[in-house]
DNA sequence: TAAATACGTGCCGTTACCTCA
DNA sequence: CCTGAGGTAACGGCACGTATT
C-alpha cells in the first residue's frame, strides 16, 4: 500500500494494491458493523486507511460477495445432508410399509373416515413424486395423507427461492398430491 | 401530475495482478 | 527459474431508486 500511485485515467496497466493488515482489519471491523457505507462513512474511512472512497467501495463490494458466496456454500453443505437424512428417513419409511404389508395389518392410526374402521395395509401406496405414504382405494377424492410432516428449514426456503431449481420446484408442487 | 433525464449505488461477471506451493 | 491455481483488487455494465426538470 506504500507505492499507491494515482495512474488511472488511461494507459499504463492497473497495478494492483495489496492492503496491509492493519487496513484489512479495520475495513473487517467496519464491515462487522454494516454491510454498506453511506457517503459520509465512505469518506471517512477511506481517510482514516489512507484510501480512495472507491477503493473502499470496492472493497465493500467484494466482501459482500465472499460472504455471499459462504453463504450459499454454508446453505449447500446443509441441504446435503438433509437430503440424505431425508433419503435414509425414506428407506426407514419404505421397509417399514413392507414389513406392514408382509403382516398385513393396517396401522392403528389409520382410519377410515367413512366407516371409521381401521383401513388394511394393502391400501398404503408410495407418492413416487412426493414420497408421501398415502392411503388409496378410498371412495371418489377422498385420498388422506398421514405422513408427518418435515418441518422445512428457512434456510431451505431461502436456497430454493433464491435457486429455484427444477427439484426444487417440483417438490414444491407435489405438496398437493 | 406524469414523463424524461440525471445521478448515485449495489450487484454481477470478468479481468488482471499477486502470492505461493 | 518456471508454472498453474487460488485469492482478490479493480473494472464495466446493468438495474433500480430518487431527485430534478
Amino acid at each position: 500500500m506504500e507505492d499507491e500511485e494515482e495512474s488511472t485515467n488511461g494507459g499504463p496497466p492497473r497495478k494492483k494494491l495489496r492492503l496491509s493488515k492493519e487496513q484489512s482489519r479495520l475495513l473487517e471491523e467496519s464491515f462487522r458493523q454494516h454491510h454498506t457505507l453511506n457517503p459520509r462513512q465512505k469518506e471517512a474511512l477511506a481517510l482514516q486507511l489512507k484510501l480512495r472512497p472507491r477503493q473502499v467501495e470496492v472493497w465493500f463490494q467484494n466482501r459482500r460477495a465472499r460472504s455471499k458466496l459462504k453463504q450459499t456454500e454454508m446453505e449447500c453443505e446443509y441441504l446435503k445432508r438433509w437430503f440424505g437424512s431425508l433419503t435414509e428417513q425414506n428407506r426407514r419409511l419404505q421397509r417399514e410399509v413392507e414389513e406392514l404389508r408382509a403382516l398385513k395389518v393396517g396401522p392403528p392410526t389409520v382410519m377410515s373416515p367413512h366407516s371409521c374402521e381401521p383401513l388394511p395395509a394393502s391400501t398404503l401406496t408410495m407418492c413416487p413424486s412426493c414420497e408421501r405414504v398415502t392411503t388409496t382405494g378410498l371412495d371418489k377424492g377422498s385420498t388422506k395423507t398421514t405422513t408427518t410432516a418435515v418441518a422445512t428449514p428457512t434456510i431451505a426456503a431461502t436456497l430454493s427461492s433464491k435457486v429455484g431449481t427444477p427439484a426444487l420446484q417440483s417438490r414444491q408442487s407435489s405438496a398437493a398430491c
